[in-house]
DNA sequence: ATGGGCATGTAACGAGTTACATGATTTT
DNA sequence: AAAATCATGTAACTCGTTACATGCCCAT
């Protein structure tokens, strides 16, 4: 019985496992309420799990040992809870790093949906909803481009991938200009 | 009770209900098996739902009364069902088009999320899973280049969304480039 | 004769969300 | 005084996947 305790190889945790594990790969001690913040950092390229998720899954991570927690006391309330990654922790997140094959990248894009089924709506309705769609990319550009200068030095990864993301918003950007061309376009004629 | 029979206004279902619901609106009596294929066409920009999924959904739309269902005896076999929208089934599509909020675009980008972690990776890892990355783009873009010519006319807004993934996926396959140049540099130093 | 495509079906599971509840502290 | 933030917790639910099973027909 028991099929992973302790020494059990590779449990197979769902990706959202990994990177609450890989936010404390980081290193620093982290309560589930600091880890969703940080985790809605990567809302930029990964969606943000919710509350709830993220508590299951430092449960989950300290079942399997990857990670410690460290109880604070606050009377009338339930206690306050710090988590830090273990060793195991460290191996089991590299491991999955370098070994398991990267998840298919998902796009679950309902603006190009829309657009996809244009026939049904009327134009203006498809104007207003890529109208909407350029104005989320600007501020999540603008969002990105605050953040950035925070990590420059110290986390030069995730800097690389919030200019990754900048390269990405600025090109859809684009994308979004060209379609708006062509529906016009379309309606002149 | 039975709050949405008939008559039930906005029997609010999943965003994938109303995308099998659109491949029906293009007016084609269908098999489940293919609106499957037809669902595997939006690959480029929504993800697939699992066969067992799209025969789900199709029942739930047949309950609603939003498609009707023809079958054809098929003897030492199960029926075979054809689906066609109704015009109650037209008309809650294009009332979900105009009127729904846009669902967040949604993007789980699992090769961003190993880059984000890459001070735990090694170089060389991170260099290969962003080469897998860009011969995967390669070939959606290329997947699509084939498929386009195919829609042109007929279906117009489908081959703008397909001009949309065209240029998402070279700005994707751009970007890309970049990191990998940007790695290349940090391994000189 | 073997493998692939056509075509349906369903049981079991897991991931993840929504919605709520509690209550202290800090900010406006 | 009110609102936002900190901080945890849980129950109910639904979406969606995986994995299997059946069996015909067609091409190689």
């Amino acid at each position: 019985m028991s099929e992973d305790e302790e020494g059990a190889s590779a449990p197979h945790l769902p990706t959202t496992a990994y990177a609450v594990l890989g936010l404390l790969a980081f290193g620093r001690e982290l309560t589930g309420y600091e880890l969703r913040k940080w985790s809605m950092n990567m809302r930029f390229f990964y969606w943000s799990p919710a509350q709830s998720q993220i508590y299951a899954e430092l449960r989950r991570l300290l079942a399997h040992g990857l990670v410690t927690e460290r109880r604070e006391a606050r009377p009338g309330r339930p206690d306050k809870r710090f988590y830090r990654i273990t060793e195991a922790g460290l191996a089991e997140f590299a491991r999955w790093l370098r070994k398991e094959p990267v998840e298919p990248v998902v796009i679950k894009h309902s603006v190009m949906l829309r657009l996809f089924f244009g026939h049904v709506a009327d134009p203006d309705r498809l104007s207003d909803v890529l109208d909407d769609y350029a104005r989320w990319l600007r501020q999540q550009r603008d969002e990105l481009s605050v953040l950035r200068p925070e990590l420059s030095d110290a986390f030069a990864y995730p800097d690389l991938v919030a200019e990754w993301g900048e390269l990405f918003y600025a090109a859809e950007l684009a994308a979004v200009d060209e379609m708006r061309k062509r529906l016009r376009r379309r309606r002149e004629r």
